[in-house]
DNA sequence: AAACCATATACCTATTAAGGAATATAGTTC
DNA sequence: GAACTATATTCCTTAATAGGTATATGGTTT
């Protein structure tokens, strides 16, 4: 995975956002959209954006496509994921993210990936 | 310092070529020319680049402008400039760079900013 | 199959950036 | 001060990207 790339995705706050978000684990559009506070188009396109570059996955689960950091990341991807994850905690905006995500968790299942999917199968 | 901002920085191969080159040690642009084997121009854009984001500092000496890391870079700078150097050994392009810029090394002198001026002035 | 839901895509506009050619600037040397 | 050197800046063209509105797609439910 060539470097530039990966810093090409990492130069936009909203894919940021997305990127510590998904560190807690996968998620889906929807959740997303509850999580940032952002219009459901600029969320997808960034996740495309984001997938086509390989720096996420997705799986469709029903109607919801729920998207996750990649299981075994090449090196330069996990190095600056792990960078990403150390300077985001300082920034309250994706401090605030997290904290959206947490009050969202109780409903989310424990096991199952984190997405509405789940949810509505419980 | 803003972590998108950095990312911006980041994300085009020749500004990764010279904060690669330049934590090696101070530089002065005809160096950068020599080492990246790229026209006048596309460095000191680039340079000014980095320095008007506050990536790289600069001063005169003589004819001469020797870049640099800053001193004391804030935290996330600091963070993502270590996890560049350690992405970067694996690239053909940056560790070609190096060994152009080890070439010029005797040339420079071992104490001060490893520039043409210094050069001129032992 | 029709209505419905979550998500993706197409199309548009505005901004930003890259690269090159030519020229300007600041300092030095004679 | 005139010629010279190293570097910066201006102007141009081209390409990429962000964001929004509207619409399409794919799967589900009834």
């Amino acid at each position: 995975m060539k470097l530039v790339k990966i810093y090409e995705c990492l130069c936009d706050e909203t894919r940021l956002r997305l990127l510590n978000v998904l560190a807690q684990g996968p998620l889906c559009v929807c959740h997303f959209q509850a999580v940032l506070r952002e219009p459901q188009v600029k969320i997808s396109k960034h996740l495309a954006y984001l997938k086509q570059r390989g720096l996420v996955t997705c799986e469709r689960e029903g109607n919801w496509m729920v998207y996750a950091l990649p299981a075994k990341p090449p090196r330069e991807l996990a190095a600056n994921l792990a960078c990403l994850q150390d300077c985001a905690g300082e920034n309250p905006v994706f401090r605030r993210d997290l904290a959206r995500l947490r009050k969202l968790a109780p409903k989310l299942s424990a096991t199952g990936p984190s997405c509405c999917a789940t949810v509505k199968t419980r």
